[in-house]
DNA sequence: GTCATCTATCGACGTTTGTCAATGTGGGTG
DNA sequence: CACCCACATTGACAAACGTCGATAGATGAC
């Protein structure tokens, strides 16, 4: 079972306040919010980000986040999970990086209807 | 004495992909996050942007989202706590309004660290 | 005044989460 | 081959979370 976990997420667009959404997309979005909702997790995004060549191992990150190894590797899967991160094996490291189309969607779902879609201004009421 | 109780957070900046940020910044962040975590909580904020004039009480919710009135009650002070939606008693009832700044400053945090400059809007895929 | 309504708080509960030590797994190295 | 290394998984535990019923506070209606 090294893939399909689910089904990697397919980019969120609904923005959260252009009209009403639905269960699923309130519980997808939900999710992938969740996996920032830790300090741990938001400092291991900015880490892999600003690291060199844009991605880093997990010995890379135990030491500035000063936590133990299966925690980081536990946080990373999360992310990777929530569509946040990638996750690449070579050789005997794992080289995670940030999934810059997933921040740019989620940060679509956040935007006032607009910036994305460019479309609505006559919802009104 | 130090009275700042933090009632509401002055709207995150610091990009996540922008270099590493700090322990504050990270924990800040992620307590907003975290706010967006919960389905429910993200059902709200749709609702209330969605609703007449762009506001609504906790009896215009219960029914949608189909909970009892105090978990509500509950969702809605956390997501007040963290900046994204502002409270009106007028009367009897309490409005509740999506904080749009709160929710536009923190898609910032989430694009490539110069959003603004990014002129390019190449939004296809 | 009394009463009804809308909302917040409290106490309790089952579930989820973050963390670690210990162990397992797969891939280089001698 | 045996060995070590980087990482993932397991099991356990305390803390935090989501939910509810009951209750308290505040406001308007009578």
């Amino acid at each position: 079972m090294v893939t399909s976990l689910g089904d990697v997420v397919p980019i969120c667009c609904s923005p959260v306040t252009g009209g009403v959404i639905g269960n699923d997309e309130a519980e997808r979005l939900a999710r992938i919010f969740k996996a920032l909702g830790d300090p741990t997790r938001v400092r291991l995004v900015s880490l892999i980000a600003a690291h060199q060549d844009g991605e880093a191992c997990v010995c890379d990150l135990t030491t500035p986040v000063e936590l133990s190894q299966p925690t980081v590797s536990h946080h990373l899967k999360q992310l990777v999970e929530a569509g946040l991160l990638t996750r690449e094996q070579r050789g005997r490291w794992a080289y995670y990086r940030v999934a810059g189309a997933a921040l740019e969607a989620l940060a679509g779902a956040l935007e006032p209807a607009g910036r994305s879609t460019a479309s609505s201004s006559s919802r009104g009421r």
